[in-house]
DNA sequence: ACTTTTAACTAAACACTGTTCAGAATATTT
DNA sequence: AAATATTCTGAACAGTGTTTAGTTAAAAGT
């Protein structure tokens, strides 16, 4: 009989709730300011239920982690269009800041904290969006050598240092220090008006960078 | 008579001892896991009398803040000694490192925690221990320039970025990020054994790639 | 010396947090 | 209709940052 299938889609159904629910306040109020309670009261059930679909708060971290990187994933998409190796990997530097800046919890979520991590690796789970994105930026990397560029460097290396240099601007940014060096650095003040200007400006500067190791 | 002077001194003195409280709490159990009511136990008072000397945690979070920047300062003294720019340069990032590793708490505090910035801005208070150690960054890139390097890029700028490639680097170490990595790239497992080699190799290759940049 | 004033300190409470568990309510099976 | 299995919740536990009313101790004034 078709009870139990009922039962199991009611289950599913009401574990998507808290996750959508979960998801909505989080977008809305930052994850900091999230809480069980707060999941509870918007799907209208006690906080006890929400232990009987989700372990604890780690493992709705990790659900949602998961849902962060398909939506980086996403903004991705528009790379399989450009043809040259490298305008592809600036292409793929520009939608990464964007993500950043549109999504700074969701950034916060799968790239700076320990928790969603930490967890993958306890359960012994796979990372797979993780590293399918690595190995996006790898592939695109490995081509732009084709074209000529960063010739002699190690690829894997490469791609990590580039992924660290993008990872730290835009940890700079959402954490308030690139705005603190507005204020400081008079010299480059005319070049960007905002933040985010000048977030451009050192992305710009990256850029012309790599187009140096073209030899 | 000097029984204002002396009871000032107390004041001072008892202010004093709950950052030190604070402080080695911080260090021996992690930022996040340290409480105003251990420091008051510590400190054998009251959590309440915590409130009488310091407005609330962020104030005893900025207190910290600048003691870890003198700390990371203190890092950089080794760099007098060296004689050519590049080097100087290139132990300025190893120094960083090293201190990303050693204190990581502190780094998460000083680098990417919002709340002591965000104390900084609100109560208008300077950060000349920020400035200072950009500034020795940029002064240090500008001498690598007269010894031909980085023609032609303008100095703040990369100064920015080197910056955040190595706040990258650092942040995805301590974040667990590379860890992970360690496990996928198959292809570098053997150059590193630990995620300390990897993090050294990443460095490496950054240098290779500011190595090339002399024209 | 005795009272008044001032400063230092604290117990207790408030409104939260994640999490657990015994028991109530509901639904399914016998 | 009774027994069973499932789902859900109220209440509690141990913790958090913070505030307030009230106590204690020290200094100043008379």
């Amino acid at each position: 009989m078709g009870v139990a299938e009922r039962k199991e889609r009611h289950r599913e159904e009401l574990k998507k709730d808290i996750l959508m629910a979960a998801k909505e306040l989080f977008l809305e109020n930052g994850f900091e300011a999230t809480s069980i309670r707060n999941i509870a009261e918007k799907i209208e059930y006690s906080p006890a239920t929400i232990y009987l679909y989700y372990k604890d708060k780690n493992e709705i971290i990790h659900a949602l982690h998961q849902e962060g990187f398909k939506l980086l994933i996403q903004h991705f998409e528009v790379l399989g269009t450009i043809p040259t190796a490298f305008e592809r990997l600036k292409a793929m530097g520009h939608a990464y800041i964007q993500f950043a800046l549109k999504h700074p919890d969701v950034y916060h979520l799968i790239f700076t904290m320990k928790e969603p991590l930490a967890h993958v690796q306890e359960c012994e789970l796979d990372w797979d969006e993780g590293d399918a994105s690595f190995t996006l930026l790898l592939k695109t990397v490995e081509a732009c050598q084709q074209e000529g560029y960063f010739k002699g460097i190690e690829p894997v290396g490469l791609s990590f240092l580039i992924w660290s240099t993008m990872h730290g601007l835009c940890t700079l940014r959402t954490s308030g220090h690139m705005e603190h060096m507005t204020i400081v650095c008079q010299q480059v003040q005319d070049l960007k008006k905002d933040v985010d200007g000048l977030l451009a400006y050192n992305y710009e500067t990256f850029v012309k960078l790599l187009e140096r190791l073209k030899s």
